[in-house]
DNA sequence: CCAAAAGTGTTTCTATTACACCCATGT
DNA sequence: ACATGGGTGTAATAGAAACACTTTTGG
């Protein structure tokens, strides 16, 4: 197009949206904000905020979540763009969601302080702002589809954990119960788990704390192997 | 955000840009046009334009494949939102790819008209403006993500095809050989695809043809089941 | 000692691979 | 008749699933 050409054309704000995704032991969680201003003030949302005239997305996905939870350092992946016409009802607005998986836990602190942001289980969604729950629900295919072909989910869990605290959150994502026997046999057949000399002790018996072995781990997230 | 908030915040170009893959029977193709404006005018391009203000982001893909090429009615998912704050040499702009993949010789006549587009080996792809060479790069990844998982690659054929000709195109999308026999037995073994009376003749013995069963077809295509 | 969870071993079944071999036909 | 893909059969292997069984330890 001519330079000129781009004067003819629409303007649209463009913003981000930022789904976080964390395990507590017991179920998938997502990450929302009760909204600050009109229009939906008050309701539950994701994080969400405008993109700049001079800022990469990515770079405003990072700088407000920041600004709304306080979470800094996090990986997230672009999810989608939603770009239905009407899907904001006060202005047109095209949204690009984001996702990340994180260990609840290790990130507390930096939540629980100034921000009200709060988690909630994946099956216990309050009603959200706008398009916000078609866009969990898009996150949580996705989420789904790569599960079972990368080893993410390990960046759901604390630094040790045990294999039954990782079966756990397989069976909490992909909705299902696996046989221990053979999910232990076939995540230690990877090798991208190292054992740990000490043991958890909440079961009589206790079971022994593993860790990544990092090198194996992103040898396998590239290659995106099967393992589950 | 209060709506008076809006007024604050930057408003910003969004373009579509669409990706089209096309299967010869030897290789796989990408279509690409001249573009008529600057900035970048003569150079190959996507075909890519601007979102209007009411318009949701799919439709302009749609609208924009159209006008560009006389292409209707593809299925085009969408890829990719590419938005980083100076992938455009003249302003900001926030692109949103679209893929599909088309039979070539089906829709060879609403192509070869008016519109001057042209077909390129995706080995051979010309210098492209802006950052279309990344978009058509991921567009490839994920096409070879896909097609292990969904019977998609079919859209890149004749309505009757043989089983070889499926298999090279299987070859050239995921650059690698196939044992014929095995691919044969898998193939059919998914009961996708029914059987004709009528035979290809450009070989000794002639192959058989060979169309999709829909529903079949459709029901895979859904459950994603594992097919190569 | 026993219940309960952790973890190992064994067997069965299925899917994948390699490759031998038969088939149909134009030249 | 024979060379050339087309297509089928078979045996070896690897992987997944089912499930029995052994281990550990708090009560």
């Amino acid at each position: 197009m001519d330079i000129k050409k781009y004067k003819y054309q629409d303007r649209i704000f463009v913003s981000v949206d930022c789904i976080i995704f964390g395990f507590d032991g017991r179920q998938i969680n997502a990450l929302l904000i009760k909204r600050a201003f009109e229009p939906g003030k008050g309701k539950w949302s994701l994080m969400g905020g405008f993109v700049g005239k001079d800022e990469d997305v990515a770079d405003a996905a990072a700088r407000v979540l920041k600004q709304l939870t306080g979470l800094t350092d996090i990986y997230m992946e672009q999810l989608y763009c939603f770009g239905e016409a009407n899907r904001d009802s006060a202005r047109r607005v095209v949204s690009i969601a984001y996702s990340a998986f994180i260990n609840i836990a290790e990130y507390n602190e930096q939540l629980s302080t100034e921000h009200q942001a709060r988690w909630f289980p994946i099956h216990k969604i309050p009603s959200l702002v706008f398009d916000h729950k078609q866009m969990l629900k898009k996150a949580k295919e996705v989420m789904m589809e790569k599960v079972s072909r990368h080893p993410i989910g390990f960046e759901l869990l604390p630094t040790k954990f045990t294999l039954s605290q990782l079966q756990s959150l397989y069976e909490a994502i992909c909705e299902t119960t696996f046989d221990n026997g053979n999910f232990a046999k076939k995540i230690l057949s990877t090798n991208i788990l190292k054992k740990m000399n000490e043991k958890e002790r909440s079961s009589r018996k206790g079971a022994f704390y593993y860790v990544f072995d990092k090198i194996n781990y992103e040898r396998l997230q590239r290659n995106g192997i099967r393992f589950i």
